[in-house]
DNA sequence: TACATTTATGAGTGATTACTCACTTTATGA
DNA sequence: TCATAAAGTGAGTAATCACTCATAAATGTA
């Protein structure tokens, strides 16, 4: 789609609706017709974008060890493919624009980190998952603001942390 | 600064010279006899910030024992004061907008925190940098948009996976 | 072919945008 | 006190915004 593209690079707000039917080769009337207004196309665009985030959460919570759940959550954000990078991009943009913070499409994942950790009998369950996700949400950043960082390296130490390095298999 | 707070809650796209002028209690024409145009306006309020921040660095820096001051770049995101939010907002903000990713201004504490962990005795000192900065920004981010999360505990966390919880002590 | 429905167009809408400028008010300094 | 400068105003500007609508092309069905 066009319009995830130009909304993740240049913002909602600096993204008009002419630059989007110039740039997909249809009229600007087009967009009304099918997507209302312009909030419209934003929904219709995210809700492309969170069938795909649902399929990759769906994968991590059929893993049933919970050593290896716990890994391929944290290692989400390192295997991001850049194909859906602009997806992931306005995704965290929008966060920071008007007060629609909404999470509610993580809350699966959420519950089942929770669990995991309750599994591997760490101390503090809940706060463990938040600060997963918080970190998550930070390292998402910068593979996705800038690239050129070497993320393996991190990963590893990342895993390293939670026992999960190569070295402790 | 009344531009500072709408930038940062709106977003500077979505924020109108003529919103801000009102709301400062001044005319529009004279944010572009001060300010030259709209982007001078937010340099000149980014500088503002900048100047704060470049304060609480160099509390840090100035810290000669190297766990206490690993101890404080950890604890920053958690001691920012509601008072500097706004400007912190912006500058995270910012990031996604346009491709300006510009973070020279924390080069410094990046410098510093390279060498505390090789005083540290750290396996891999530049990753080590990199990942903190990394998880930084996540919990900021958490600290920024949704306030209501138990800070306290996941600070702890934190220190316990470095070293320097209480009972390090 | 002929008719009906859907899909697409692009000129036009009023509102809003960042920004200008001729002008007035206030402050400064000798 | 008065001239000069600086600070501040607000109506006005062209451009752009999201959005509408009468009309046209494409498509389906018979």
């Amino acid at each position: 789609m066009t319009a995830l593209h130009l909304f993740a690079s240049k913002g909602y707000d600096a993204t008009s609706t002419n630059h989007i039917a110039r740039e997909a080769g249809v009229s600007e009337g087009l967009i009304f017709r099918h997507y209302t207004n312009k909030e419209g196309l934003l929904n219709a665009t995210m809700g492309l974008g969170r069938a795909r985030v649902e399929k990759v959460y769906e994968s991590i919570l059929a893993i049933a060890d919970p050593s290896l759940r716990l890994k391929a959550i944290l290692t989400m954000p390192f295997n991001i493919p850049d194909s859906d990078a602009p997806l992931w991009k306005l995704l965290y943009a929008l966060k920071w624009q008007r007060d629609i913070y909404d999470d509610s499409w993580s809350t699966d994942v959420r519950t089942v980190l929770h669990q995991t950790f309750s599994e591997l009998g760490y101390a503090d369950p809940p706060s463990e998952t938040e600060f997963i996700f918080l970190m998550i949400d930070g390292i998402a950043t910068g593979r996705l603001l800038r690239q050129p960082i070497q993320l393996d390296k991190i990963e590893e130490i990342i895993l390293t942390k939670y026992n999960l390095g190569k070295n402790d298999f």
